[in-house]
RNA sequence: GGUUUGGUAGUUCAGUUGGUUAGAAUACCUGCCUGUCACGCAGGGGGUCGCGAGUUCGAGUCUCGUCCAGACCGCCA
């Protein structure tokens, strides 16, 4: 037998009981006469005593020459200790260790095995078997578990059914680039790993299955970012005959019952926003609305005067910044720099001081009077003591400055609290969106998305003006999840594919399938998917998401530990058909 | 594809204007220590300064190239 008890199971009930422990050595503490071990496992740490008294000679060295990670099994007695460790779960007892028996001996590890370990990203990742030992990855783990359970649970009990779909399917030019796998038995032919299983979970809904759902992974081969990882894990959901009401109404239950599973938090319904009214007021489709500094349009305020800048631009904007009056002439620039920066891209900004005694004073005092900046402070909402930070150019990047602007203000303000949750839906987004240097309009949600019914006739006329019954899930600032209604009959959907630019040959080649399918009595029908992964970290009060996912790849796509990806020798890549890349030379 | 920051001991980092034998903390090893729990004390070993070229009497430090890593932009229906 291996163990009695778990390490963080001992308490003083356990007193004059003899147990059997296994783990690995945390820490040893030699100090000549007397000696500790402290013992980990998953679930716990057990305090080891060894002292010249009680111990046997040997069993006492050994103790003492025990390495870290050193993979042991003890025999002893609970005692009661003689300093109690407060701090600690299991700090009222030690074990008196009559026996040790060495399971496995450890090399040193690269780093140490503690929660604020010396070890850097690159070097964890490596060692990833290591950093799960380590208290805040094994519980984020753990943690990803219980939300992952508690979906399950939520989604089972309200009638939905887990399917598997495919990972081998057909690669499509829509969206993201694929992942593709050659195939032996078909020579030069590819599958595709699905960016989402989007077109099975639609015809299970053709077969009739009216509720589906799966934890599911999904591939893109696109570049990553901190919250990015090329595969990647979906809640993925579908119903039929159902209203986007009806699809809305169970994942808000869903996403309220987490909120109050986990963290005890109660939120009666979810606001909503339409995605016009959240580019307008928050430069942005998934605004976090934990705090203030809302868009206010100044154009009209801000371009009867000689100035240029502003009467040039289509937006004026401005948002008023708390307690901000406080910043220098020098933080004023730093920001104004920041802003310049390349991955922001702004050009400037003006900046209105709110004076305690009513007053303002702004880097534009040459053209604007008291009352013009009044005005702005009325607009914005500004108070005294407040700074308000003004960006003007296009519309859309001056949104997306603005809307840069006012996330790092928040941060840098202390504003965004991990522990506040502030869900939000915003609905009714475009049906396609248009590329400004192609002219071409591809599908702002998916090609799948149906578009509003009273916005049918629109398609042929002003496509650009239709808006769909799509919507997102946003929780603090961001997108965790996102769904529609889908189009559910062969016209509608030829239709779109024609508008995305598909020939009638293309549709039918790449989706000819689904549309097939549509003529066999399609009932309508629409879902939603969750990023797992991103909500999860948000759950978690994290913004990383890496530590949520066991064996994670880095920014460059690669597996560090078991370095993948890897070539393939020169028999793989025959059987495969595959020719070798030349090398470059 | 682009912008940017970094690469120095097992690890995390410092290293001034280009100038003697490249430091600290921690980890590791040895010894001492009777109540530790971030134990303490004394001692010790440990370096191709990512790699390659160049400038210079002299390069961890400056220049160019290259590789690797991080953050971000493009991209991610």
């Amino acid at each position: 037998m291996y163990r009695s008890h778990h390490c963080g199971a001992l308490s003083a009930k356990e007193i004059g009981q003899v147990v059997t422990l296994s783990g690995w050595v945390q820490k040893v503490r030699d100090q000549g006469f007397i000696g500790w071990v402290d013992l980990r496992d998953r679930y716990g740490v057990t305090q080891l005593i060894f002292d010249a008294e009680r111990t046997a000679p040997e069993l006492l060295q050994m103790a003492k020459d025990l390495g870290r990670e050193t993979v042991i099994k003890v025999t002893g007695e609970v005692i009661a200790r003689n300093n109690a460790n407060p701090n600690m779960k299991t700090g009222a007892i030690e074990l008196l260790v009559q026996e040790i028996t060495i399971l496995n001996t450890a090399k040193t590890p690269p780093f140490t095995i503690e929660d604020h370990t010396d070890g850097g990203e690159e070097l964890r990742a490596k060692y990833r078997y290591l950093d799960i030992r380590r208290n805040p990855v094994k519980n984020n783990l753990i943690f990803r578990h219980k939300v992952s359970m508690a979906v399950r649970k939520f989604l089972s009990d309200q009638g939905f059914i887990d399917i598997e779909t495919p990972y081998l399917i057909k690669s499509t030019p829509e969206g993201a680039r694929d992942f593709v796998v050659p195939s032996r038995m078909n020579p030069g032919q590819f599958y595709a790993l699905p960016q989402s299983p989007q077109t099975f979970k639609q015809l299970l809904m053709v077969g009739g299955m009216d509720k589906y759902f799966q934890i599911v992974k999904c591939f893109r081969d696109e570049d990553l970012r901190a919250d990015r990882q090329p595969e990647f894990t979906q809640i993925d959901c579908e119903m039929a005959f159902v209203t986007q009401e009806d699809i809305l109404h169970v994942f808000e239950g869903l996403t309220r019952s987490l909120l109050l599973d986990i963290h005890s938090i109660e939120i009666k319904e979810f606001p909503r926003m339409t995605y016009a009214h959240a580019m307008e007021t928050y430069g942005n489709d998934k605004p976090d609305i934990r705090f203030g500094m809302k868009f206010a349009q100044l154009n009209s305020l801000a371009q009867h005067r000689d100035f240029t800048v502003f009467n040039s631009a289509a937006l004026v904007v401005g948002i008023a910044v708390p307690g901000a009056n406080s910043y220098t002439r020098k933080e004023i620039d730093a920001l104004i720099d920041w802003l310049r920066r390349p991955q922001i891209g702004a050009t400037g900004m003006v900046y209105v001081r709110c004076n305690e005694d009513g007053t303002f004073k702004s880097s534009v005092d040459k053209f604007y009077n008291e009352e013009d900046l009044a005005s702005w402070a009325k607009a914005t909402g500004a108070k005294a003591g407040d700074l308000i930070c003004v960006l003007s150019g296009d519309t859309d990047s001056t949104r997306t400055h603005t809307s840069a602007l006012r996330m790092e203000l928040a941060t840098r303000l202390g504003l965004r609290d991990p522990k506040v949750f502030a869900p939000l839906w915003v609905v009714d987004f475009p049906l396609l969106e248009k590329d400004p240097e192609t002219g071409h309009f591809h599908a702002m949600h998916h090609p799948f998305t149906a578009p509003k019914p009273e916005h049918l006739a629109l398609l042929d006329t002003d496509p650009a003006a239709v808006n769909a019954n799509a919507y997102d899930l946003v929780l603090n600032g961001n997108e965790i999840g996102g769904g529609s209604i889908r189009i559910h009959d062969r016209a509608t959907q030829s239709k779109m594919l024609s508008l995305l630019g598909f020939s009638e040959q293309q549709a039918q080649e790449q989706f000819g399938f689904l549309m097939d399918a549509f003529e066999y009595g399609a009932p309508p029908h629409g879902g939603l998917a969750f990023g797992l992964d991103r909500l999860v970290a948000i759950l978690g009060g994290q913004e990383t998401i890496r530590d949520f996912i066991a064996f994670p790849k880095n920014n460059s796509g690669r597996d560090v530990m078991i370095d993948a990806p890897a070539a393939l020798d020169r028999a793989q890549l025959e059987e495969l058909h595959l020719s070798s890349t030349a090398k470059k030379i």
